[in-house]
DNA sequence: TATTGTTATACTCTATAACTATA
DNA sequence: TATAGTTATAGAGTATAACAATA
């Protein structure tokens, strides 16, 4: 909080979503220096964990309908990051190239230490306490 | 999280976003039922809880730009929810009017009971460590 | 019948630059 | 010179409805 105390400051929820706000604009900084959205990002963290996902199944891991995937993949294929492998005629797998799994491994670089620069930003006794209560938020 | 464990499962700052984006999606619901934004609604909280402040502090204080304060207080002044009161020829103190003080209760009775609701969400032996967590990464 | 991928569209929030009037 | 309020504009994320093709 730049400014002193206000009757928000103690709302869970404002703290909320005034922290995440922060961080992902602090994230999405960090991650443009590789030409990344933070939800390009996402997908390709997503997809490079698990062998093959389709549109519709990615857009309900990471909770983003289906039509707002469209521009999403787009851009990732436009870029060369990720291809269409049909699996029947109506599904396609989307799946990593070689350059995606190389932007992928640069993205996860900047990701994993500024996740480590946000934990570090928790004093130690609360830190273990984050996660858990984030899960709890998302269930 | 709907869809089993994946690698964005333990990252923090991903979990922020998604239990923010849902928390919001939740409060919004909410807040329509008294015709406000969830930006709204804390403008007015904030305006409720201090006596004089201009648009520029209001900004600051809730981390909005000057220009974006700009919709957010034409649609709460043509709602007869804030008057503008001149300060001195360049500056002007947002106040609630009646209605907006009535306006404030009915949200802010919702709130409190979203922000309960979020509480309890959260395991107890995390709960009290979630604030000051989220304290820690706004400073 | 339900689902996939897609198009079209609209709304909200956010970011930047520039302008004027005043402090 | 710096700040307040404003205009204009663009980008990004999100939400809804609808459609054809396929499962």
């Amino acid at each position: 909080m730049p400014e002193s105390d206000n009757p928000l400051s103690i709302l869970p929820g404002y703290l909320l979503r005034r922290s995440a706000n922060a961080m992902m604009g602090e994230l999405r900084d960090r991650l443009s220096s590789v030409g990344l959205r933070v939800t390009d990002a996402t997908v390709l963290i997503l997809i490079g964990g698990e062998n093959e996902l389709t549109a519709s199944q990615i857009g309900r891991a990471l909770d983003i309908q289906r039509a707002n995937m469209v521009p999403i993949l787009s851009r990732l294929e436009s870029d060369g990051l990720v291809m269409r492998k049909p699996l029947d005629r109506r599904s396609q797998a989307i799946v990593l190239s070689g350059k995606g799994k190389k932007r992928l491994a640069e993205a996860f670089t900047i990701i994993e230490q500024f996740e480590r620069e946000l934990l570090e930003r928790i004093p130690a006794e609360h830190r273990d306490h984050f996660v858990p209560a984030l899960r709890a938020l998302i269930e």
